[in-house]
This record gives C-alpha cells, structure tokens and sequence, in this order.
RNA sequence: GGGCGCAUAGCUCAGCGGUAGAGCGCUGCCCUUACAAGGCAGAUGUCGGCGGUUCGAACCCGUCUGCGCCCACCA
C-alpha cells in the first residue's frame, strides 16, 4: 500500500454506519459466497416450470489447480448464467472435473517417483488407490478456487468423470458404438511415446521442428545400387523393401528384383508405389511397414512383412550388434557401421525436419505397430459436420467453424486404447478360446477359466465427450435430461475444439438420437500475459489467480478478464489492469456510500417523467440505452464490450457527471430534491443488477444495503423501459460542454481549483438556466458582485459565461490559446465547406451523412463566432 | 506443403466505408465533506509499405514486408 492509503476517519459526516472508504474485498467476498450456496441459489430443480438454461463446465483435470485460463472461462459462465437466472431461466451452470488419464497419471507418477517408487513397485490396484487420493487432495483445492472466484455451480451436481454415472454412460456407448461396429480392434502403426508407455491419438501429438541428420544410404551393389535417405537410420533393421514410383525410368529395371540391405545380410525387393515422389530426394524410398505409417500402407499394397525391431522403450531388438541400444543409440551406431562400410553417399546436418511429440511429455514419439481399440469416426464426423453446416449448432465467432470443417471432414479413426492403469477400463473380456466379448453396463462380465478383461483403458476424452448429457444422468433418462439437454452453450477454448468440442458433437448426435449437445458454441481465447505472450510455467509468467484474488479481489479479476473477452481471441492480462479494475469496484462502492448517506432510495414508484428534472431524465435516458446495450452484448458474448460499456457509463457518466450534479439537487432540497433521491436510488440499483453477473461480490454487498432486500443473484434482470428523452440528452451534453470550457479556460489560466471566481451567468435563450446553481457548484463561480468587471468572456452551446479575472488573467496566453483554437475551427470549416459544394458527394453520400456534415459545418460556424467574441472581449494589451 | 489470422498512441487492444478510440502509462494543478484505489485539465498516431476501387478508405480489392496460430504420412 502507497502512503496515500493513509485515511481519513470512518466516523464524523461523512462517514457510513456500515461501509468504509474503501472497498475490502477480503472482509465480504468469502461470506457472501457461502451464503449463497446455503441458500441454494445455484441449485437447479428440473422440475421447474421455467425454461431451461445449461451450461456445462469445461471439466478441469485433476492434474493440480486452475490457472488464470480457468479464472477467464469461468468468469465467462458465471457471467451468462448469473444474468439467464436473473432472466427468470431455471439455470444449470453443470460443475465437475475430468480425470484427464494420462496427464493425471503422470503426475502421481511424478509424486512417486519423489519417494522412489514407480508405479509397477506398487501394482496396478494400489497406484489407482493413489491416484483417487491425489483426485481427493487436488479436487479440493479446485473446487475451493471456484469458491474464491464466485463461481455460481449446483454444487449438489456435481460430476467426476470416473464416478459410478458416467462410468457407465462410458460402458453403455462404448456398447452401442460395438454394437453399430463403429468401435473395432486392429493393428495399425500408432503414435507410441516410449516414456508414458502407451498408445496416444493424432491430437495427442505435437509437431515440431528438431535438427536432425539426413544421411543418404546406398543399398545394394552396382548395377543394383539404389540410394535412400533417412532420419531414423536406426529404422533400417526392420526395413522389408525398397520403392520407387511405378513410372520412374530410373530404377524401372529393378523393380521386382532383390537388392542387399546393408549390415543386415537380408535381401530386400524393389517395389513400384505410386506414394513414392520421384522427383524428391532420389526418387527411392526405405521401407519400415512396422515403423512409419506411411510404410505401412506400402506394406499391405505390397504384402510386405512387419518387422518389428524396437521394443516398448524404443530399445533395438533386432538380433545383431544394435541389439539392445536405445535408439538414439542404435542411430548413431548404425550410422557409424554404414560409413565403415562406404555406404553413407551424402549427410545433410543439420536437417530440421518436423518431429512429433507426447503433448504430455515432451518424449519423440516412435511410430509402432501395435493393436489397438479404434472408433469409426467417418459416419459419426459426417454428423457433427451437418449439425454445424445446416445452423442446427452455431460456432461463434464464425470463422472459426472454418477449422472446425476442416478436422472434421478429415478425420482419421481414433485410437481411445491407452496402455495405462488410470482411466475407464475398456468392457472387453477375452476367453480361452479367443472369444472377444463386449460387456454392456447392465451384464455380468463372463466367469471362468481363462477369460481375462483387456488391460488398456480408454482415451480420456471418450469420457468427457459425454459430458453434456452424461452429467445429466444419461444413459437413465431422468428429468434432469429432459429438462436441461441440449445445453444452451458451450463456453471453451479454441485450443480444445478438436479435442473435446468434435468429440461431444459426435457423441452428442450419436447417443441423443441426433439432438446436438448444444445450441451454440462460443470460443474463446486464451490468456496472455500483459505483452501477448502465452503464459507458461517455464517462462515464469503464469500467474495464480489466487495471488491477484487475495491482492485486488476476486471481482477485480474478473472484471479485468471479461474487459478483456473479445470472441475467440486471446486476451492479455497485467497486474496493472487488474488494480485498475480494484479502482473500478472502490469507485462504485463510493458513489452507492454517497447515495446512500444522501437518502438515495428504490421506495415507491419512479416518478413521472414530467415531475423530473432534466438531469434526472437524462439519466435515466441513458440508463435504458444501456440496458438495452449491454442485453445486445451479451446475446452476442461481447464480453469485452459489455464490461467496457459498464464502465464508462457507470464512471464517466453517472459518477463523474449525474453524482456531481445531484449534489447541488441535494443541497436545495424541496420536491426535487426527493425525486432525484428516488432516480439516483434507481439508476444504481439497476447499474448495480446489470454489472452483478460480472463483478458479483461487491454488487451484492452494495444492492442488499440500498435495497434492503435478500440477494442481487436472486435479483430481477433489468429491462429497458423503453423510456428516452433524447431533449433532455442534448441539455445536459450543452451543460458539459459548458462546464468543461470552462474548467479549461480556468486550467489553462492557472486557477487553483478550489478558487472562487466572480461571474455572471448568461443562459436565457437556452435550455441551460434550470442548471445555473449546479454550474455554480462545479465550477467554484461565485455571484457576479458590486464592481464585477468581465475580463473574460466564455460562449458556449449559446451560453455565456462571463468572468471577472481582474489581475489575474493571463491576456496572452489565452489569446494565443485562443487563435490556435480558431484556426482549427477555420480549418474545419474549410473541410466541410469543401464536402458541401462536392456535387459527388452530394449525390452518392446518404442523408444522415451529408445532415452530419451540415452540422459540422454550423458547429465550426458557432465556433468561429464564438472564439472571435471572446477574443474581442479580452482586454487590450 | 496447405489453411487461417494479425500489423492502429509508449504498452495491450477496440473500431472495419463517412471528423482517429479505450485502459494502463505520461504532463500540469488539486487531499473541492462518496472515493487520492480520487478529481479536473492536457499531450500523444503520415491507422506496416506500395498500388487500385470510391465523392470519400484505418476500414473494400491486389501486392509486398514482418509476425502469430492451426492442419499435413515430404522419406
């Protein structure tokens, strides 16, 4: 805390029985929270006779906790839902977490391995034991941030993706989808990452650029010599043949004979491939089917054998010398025999060619032949592409339905077995005979000798791409299915829309008759730090929404992210904004402790637009424009816009600009006075309801005290009125310009601000007189007194205010103030003259256009007049 | 190799055909009885370069340059 911190007082005039000058966030946030679930506010009842809103949880992993990106899409949710329950929706913000398999296991490895213990030290039943610790421990502490950052979940619902339920939603599709034969078993070459010991998906892999080593190979002898090329000479072992395109001239001769692969002693065919790109390299290519997808399908066209000669580590098995050299190793080592024996033609180091990685752990992935449990995705893709492409889903922003196409119109079958202990264990049993067995959720798995269930669990998305529907209850149909599925919205990153957006759509579609899981599917951003750079743990920029929840309050965080929400892109965060979002909250803490301490109050009924003041109707003018603003927004999940339109309405327009001017109201007192106590009593209750799905703490502390009623979550949504009184807005923009010209003649003068200055007012003609005593008051005019002698004379919007500076005034720099201003003012002048007498314009410019123009054109007029009286009014000198 | 996006004030970003905007930062004055976590006033941009369309372009089209992201089985 700065030194300026130092306070004044809470007790005398100006303090308030039960608010303090400054906002605490610490001393309300934590129970107000708890109030709310007590009171059941979140929970919804799937019964109700009110239409349904839903919104499910992206589920966090139970890896740790949440970061800054959780703190952004929860702040997001909480926002829709908070102000759809507002709307009188019976609203379902879905909580729950996902036991994300592979990224969880490591973890507790990770812990493990700590205190020297692997995983296979303690057996498969005794690590999953471990790790449903480790979910208890990091559960907690997740759903304890959630509490911290407001976020309004049905506690009572909530879902873990490994509980009884959604297990056997997973039993029960996986069924289904065995069943229709979109799930089957085969071998294929899969991404295999030697350190986690499992099978991963294409999604799983990450591709990168590495510096390798391209060396150039010469496989047989003489007239049989074919050249080849490699990164991955240590894949050579295995390789079974040699291709070459069916049209290339070069090695037509050789197609169909044998040739010698080296260190090997085997002999190898040549064979024609169309895959084969002559005009690369050499126009030859090895053949590794058990090792290289690609040489895989070779291998089937050709019935080539597999040969497999690395084990589950990536460790060489082919008998010979390599034999058990990891395969960096063997790589090395085979380089090194190839160029003993003259047969290395050419290497390229270094060569940067793209590599894949584990997403989890960072390890090259190795390409392997392996058996695996797959789905079928062609039809069920083909489904969750027309749900988007005919409306039945809407990808908001658009265009990132571009990318959604494009994987889903070209997708691979995926491989969901997982050689891990952590996850849904697949319902495949296995019998003596190699019976192969499908156990649905309501059978009994088949007993005897020799029947054993498959060892692989399942990918962990196939769990959480049920999440919409699984968390409802499904496959039983309770009424809480009914009731809350589809959802309305999904709200989640961009980075997942493959992962788990396409995952649900398919699933969706497929287990719910062809109902999609949701209605609308609003992407956003990811978080970055306050100079656009991702936030990382290895960079040191990854910020824990705790520190700058305990430092600003939780409403400051959210405040500061949803500012920052614009669809689909990445929002940027410093600890900078998020202060000036603490500001932002202290500021509306003072205007309602102002309000309140001047009798501001939402009794009885507004009063009529014709008992009210011009200030009181402009307000309120404003007020339904706003409302109606941010309803437009936030249909659109404008967050950024919303919150940004919040802000300066709530700061520029009624703290700075109605709160001043109501002072004068109050100080009068009388019928007026009472009216505008009623209007300020609304204009901040119904600011207050409409910033409350966004900053919810310091909203409820402040709406329960100038209410007095129970709860803003309970609260009703605001509705425009409809009311405008655009009269009244012009009025009071004259009174701002006025004022504002003012403040600066007296800035540019250097008048202390407190300073009183004799002047006379000169508003008849105008609509500004009911406003002389507020002018008055904000600008420190004192009455215009015996011997009061205008040395400066200021027009304004048809006012005129003149002021006795006798001795003060600064002559010259005011003229010179002065002539810079009307040169701008001719400048302008000469432009929209210039717009004016354009016969191309005139003709193809619409008339609000060209009426805005004329408008300038007058404005620079009025200026122009108004600057030289005020010149010719300054004294000679 | 394909696809998408971005280049606007010192920083981070809105604006996307009719006078250049916000927050933070910056300058000056002020503890004016809601708030110094504040008030008032102010400065700051050939809207990446070059062409084109248009009465008019930060905004549309083309092109170049520099970034970023996604997808892909180039040995």
């Amino acid at each position: 805390m700065t030194e300026n911190s130092q306070q004044r007082p809470d007790s005398g005039p100006n303090s308030h029985p039960e608010l303090p000058t400054q906002y605490a966030p610490a001393d309300v946030e934590g129970q107000l929270y708890e109030r709310w679930v007590e009171r059941g506010y979140f929970e919804a009842d799937a019964k109700s006779g009110k239409d349904p809103y839903t919104v499910v949880i992206p589920p966090p992993n139970v890896t740790g906790s949440l970061h800054l990106g959780h703190a952004f899409e929860h702040t997001l949710i909480d926002a829709l839902t908070r102000r759809k329950r507002m709307q009188g929706f019976e609203t379902l913000w879905q909580p729950g977490m996902d036991h994300a398999g592979i990224a969880t296991q490591n973890v507790v490895e990770r812990e493990l391995a700590k205190e020297g213990v692997s995983r296979h030290d303690l057996g498969r039943e005794a690590f999953v034991e471990r790790v449903w610790q480790w979910k208890g421990e990091s559960g907690g502490q997740i759903s304890g941030q959630m509490r911290r950052l407001g976020d309004g979940v049905a506690w009572n619902r909530e879902r873990f993706t490994m509980d009884d339920g959604l297990s056997k939603a997973v039993q029960t599709i996986f069924k289904k989808l065995y069943d229709d034969e979109l799930i089957y078993r085969a071998e294929r070459i899969i991404n295999w990452c030697p350190r986690c010991l499992t099978a991963i998906s294409d999604i799983e892999v990450e591709y990168q650029d590495d510096d390798g080593e391209l060396v150039s190979i010469r496989y047989g002898e003489g007239d049989t010599a074919i050249v080849v090329a490699t990164t991955r000479a240590e894949t050579m072992l295995g390789d079974t043949a040699v291709a070459v395109h069916p049209d290339d001239d070069r090695y037509r001769h050789l197609v169909g004979t044998e040739i010698e692969l080296p260190l090997t002693g085997r002999r190898i065919p040549v064979v024609a491939d169309e895959h084969v790109d002559p005009e690369f390299g050499t126009g030859a290519v090895k053949v590794t089917p058990a090792h290289d997808p690609n040489d895989f399908e070779i291998g089937q066209r050709h019935g080539l054998p597999n040969l497999s000669v690395m084990d589950e580590h990536a460790v060489i098995t082919a008998h010979g010398p390599f034999q058990g050299l990891d395969r960096l190793e063997a790589r090395s080592a085979i380089v090194g025999a190839l160029r003993a024996e003259g047969r290395i033609v050419a290497e390229k180091r270094p060569y940067a060619h793209s590599v894949g990685h584990c997403s989890r752990c960072k390890t090259t992935i190795e390409p392997r032949l392996s058996m695996q449990w797959w789905v079928k995705v062609g039809p069920l893709a083909k489904e969750a592409g027309d749900a988007v492409r005919d409306g039945r889903v809407k990808i908001h922003p658009e265009d990132m339905s571009k990318r959604y196409f494009d994987w889903v119109d070209n997708l691979h079958d995926w491989c969901i077995s997982r050689q891990l202990w952590w996850g849904h264990r697949i319902p495949v049993w296995y019998g003596p005979d190699g019976e192969v067995v499908c156990v649905g959720p309501d059978e009994e798995p088949p007993s005897g000798e020799g029947w054993t269930q498959d060892s692989d669990v399942l990918d962990t998305w196939f769990s959480s791409g049920l999440w919409p529907f699984s968390t409802l209850g499904w496959p039983e149909q309770t009424d809480s299915l009914a009731k809350f599925y589809p959802n309305s919205v999904l709200v989640t990153g961009y980075d997942i829309l493959f992962f788990w957006v396409a995952r649900m759509m398919m699933f969706g579609l497929y287990a719910m008759d062809g109902t999609p899981p949701f209605h609308t599917i609003a992407l956003h951003g990811m978080v970055r730090d306050q100079f656009g750079k991702k936030m990382s743990k290895s960079f040191g920029n990854a910020v824990n929404p705790l520190d700058w929840m305990d430092a600003y309050g939780s409403d400051a965080v959210r405040f500061t992210l949803a500012r920052g929400a614009n669809p689909g892109v990445d929002v940027p965060i410093g600890e900078d904004w998020v202060q000036a979002s603490r500001n932002f909250a202290n500021k509306i803490w003072n205007a309602t402790r102002f309000a309140l301490m001047n009798g501001a109050t939402v009794e009885g009924e507004l009063p009529a637009p014709e008992r009210l003041s011009a200030t009181d109707r402009w307000i309120l003018s404003r007020l339904n424009e706003v409302v109606a603003d941010v309803d437009a927004f936030y249909d659109d999940y404008q967050f950024a816009k919303l919150s940004d339109t919040l802000f300066h309405f709530a700061w520029d327009e009624v703290f700075d600009w109605y709160v001043e001017l109501s002072k004068t109201t109050f100080q009068k007192g009388g019928a007026e006075a009472d009216a505008s106590r009623r209007v300020l009593g609304e204009v901040l209750d119904v600011t207050l309801r409409l910033l409350h799905p966004v900053v919810p703490f310091v909203t409820e502390k402040l709406w329960t005290a100038l209410t007095g009623q129970e709860s803003v979550v309970i609260a009703d949504w605001p509705k425009d009125s409809g009311f405008r009184d655009e009269a009244a807005e012009r009025e009071i923009e004259n009174l701002q310009q006025v004022v504002t010209e003012v403040r600066r003649f007296r800035a540019d003068q250097g008048l202390q601000p407190g300073q009183k200055v004799p002047a006379r007012l000169e508003l008849s003609g105008t609509s500004l007189a009911a406003h002389e005593d507020a002018m008055r008051s904000l600008l420190r005019l004192q009455p215009a007194g015996e011997g009061f002698t205008a040395t400066a004379s200021l027009p304004v919007a048809g006012a005129t205010v003149a002021l006795d500076l006798s001795g003060v005034i600064d002559v010259e720099a005011e003229r010179k103030r002065l002539a810079k201003d009307l040169a701008a003012a001719e400048k302008e002048k000469a432009q929209t003259t210039a717009k004016l007498s354009n016969e191309g314009f005139l003709a193809k410019a619409p008339d609000h256009v060209v009426e805005k123009i004329r408008v300038r054109q007058t404005t620079a007029e009025a200026d122009i007049a108004r600057i030289t009286a005020q010149l010719a009014s300054l004294p000679q000198g």
